[in-house]
DNA sequence: GAGCCGTGGAT
DNA sequence: TATCCAAGGCT
């Protein structure tokens, strides 16, 4: 039996009302729709991030850069700073050179789908998102949650990537034309609490009589993706630099991974190969122990080494710091490091 | 289209 | 412990 997209959208926007999450970049039900600055931050710290590791550094940079305008005019390394741990820092930079677009074209934020995906950082899920939730346009918003519920709902059981235009032909189907942004965020909360990835909450969703995944008895099948590729192991050197209770900081390279993040200087490992194992001092080194972290696509134990000699006038001011021991947390090590770093201060060397 | 790009929580 | 996965975007 085919429900009708009325059904499905009325259906869900009586749950929301009645069970959406109070968020922090969220209206409260009845008030005005929040400013854009907030729900554009929200839309791109929550970009393959969940929303328990967002909360905080949302209410930080909020606090800090309470607009735009405010944002626009802080030094990159303080923003770069701010994001350390919130990882993909490919979006803390296209933060910046967006809000500095914004600001440029006097701090309102273009009101349309077509203009906001224009904007550094702002993909099809954003722009839509945006333009839904600060805007009231309508516009199909479609992340993981929407395709999950969407794959559920309608059995649609084309593997992903190759599923997704099937899926967003249906998701565009239930949209609704008014209040598309509380649909949009209807469908993430269900899929976020409800229709989970595993274990899915069927007796509590609004949606199961309409769901034909669940009448098929295994609405976890969907959806179907393609398998995964298995992570490479790599391995790095790190290296320890300390005097006068200062520890020396480099910039990594703007692009690529960790790009424009602080971090302590390495052997030039990289997510398709080893590092050298060479550091930029001659030695001599002490091994300090290793520690391991896994990124997307690899995985990496990093070997610290700390220096033992005297001839550190070598290092290149110009492509480091001298950082204060006693202020590592401000640094904004991104977790690697920040790993590596608690290590060295620990002083002990068996964990990895 | 496919690879690259972080992190932490849940199971 | 190992695996999966999340309010994706860029190249």
């Amino acid at each position: 039996m085919e429900a009708s997209s009325d059904t499905i959208s009325r259906k869900l926007l009586n749950w929301y009302d009645a069970h959406a999450r109070d968020l922090p970049w969220r209206a409260r039900p009845g008030a005005p729709a929040p400013e854009p600055y907030r729900v554009w931050l929200s839309e791109v710290m929550l970009q393959q991030t969940t929303v328990a590791a967002v909360k905080d550094y949302f209410a930080e940079f909020t606090r800090r850069w309470p607009d735009v305008s405010a944002l626009a005019a802080a030094p990159d390394e303080e923003v770069m700073a701010a994001w350390a741990g919130l990882g993909y820092y490919a979006r803390a930079r296209n933060l910046l050179a967006c809000a500095r677009e914004v600001a440029a074209r006097g701090g309102r934020f273009p009101d349309s789908e077509e203009e906001l995906r224009a904007l550094p950082g702002l993909g099809a899920y954003t722009a839509a998102a945006v333009a839904a939730i600060a805007f009231g346009r309508r516009a199909v918003v479609v992340d993981a949650n929407v395709e999950r519920v969407v794959a559920r709902l309608f059995a649609l059981d084309t593997p992903l990537p190759g599923g997704r235009t099937a899926i967003r032909e249906k998701a565009d189907a239930i949209t609704p034309e008014r209040r598309s942004g509380d649909f949009a965020q209807a469908m993430m909360d269900l899929g976020a609490t409800v229709c989970t990835s595993r274990a899915p909450r069927c007796l509590l969703c609004p949606l199961s009589a309409e769901c034909e995944g669940r009448a098929l008895g295994e609405p976890e099948r969907f959806p179907v993706k393609a398998p995964k590729k298995a992570k490479p192991a790599r391995r790095c050197r790190a290296f320890w630099i300390e005097r006068d209770e200062r520890v020396w900081l480099v910039r990594r390279p703007g692009k690529g991974m960790l790009g424009g993040m602080r971090a302590l200087p390495d052997d030039g490992w990289h997510s398709r190969g080893d590092g050298t194992g060479e550091g930029p001092l001659d030695g001599p080194w002490e091994s300090a122990g290793k520690v391991g972290h896994v990124f997307t696509h690899f995985s990496l134990e990093l070997s610290l080494a700390v220096y033992l000699g005297n001839q550190c006038d070598s290092l290149p001011a110009e492509e480091g710091e001298w950082w204060p021991l006693d202020r590592i947390g401000e640094a904004g090590l991104p977790t690697l490091f920040a790993k590596a770093a608690h290590l060295a201060l620990a002083g002990t060397g068996e964990r990895v």
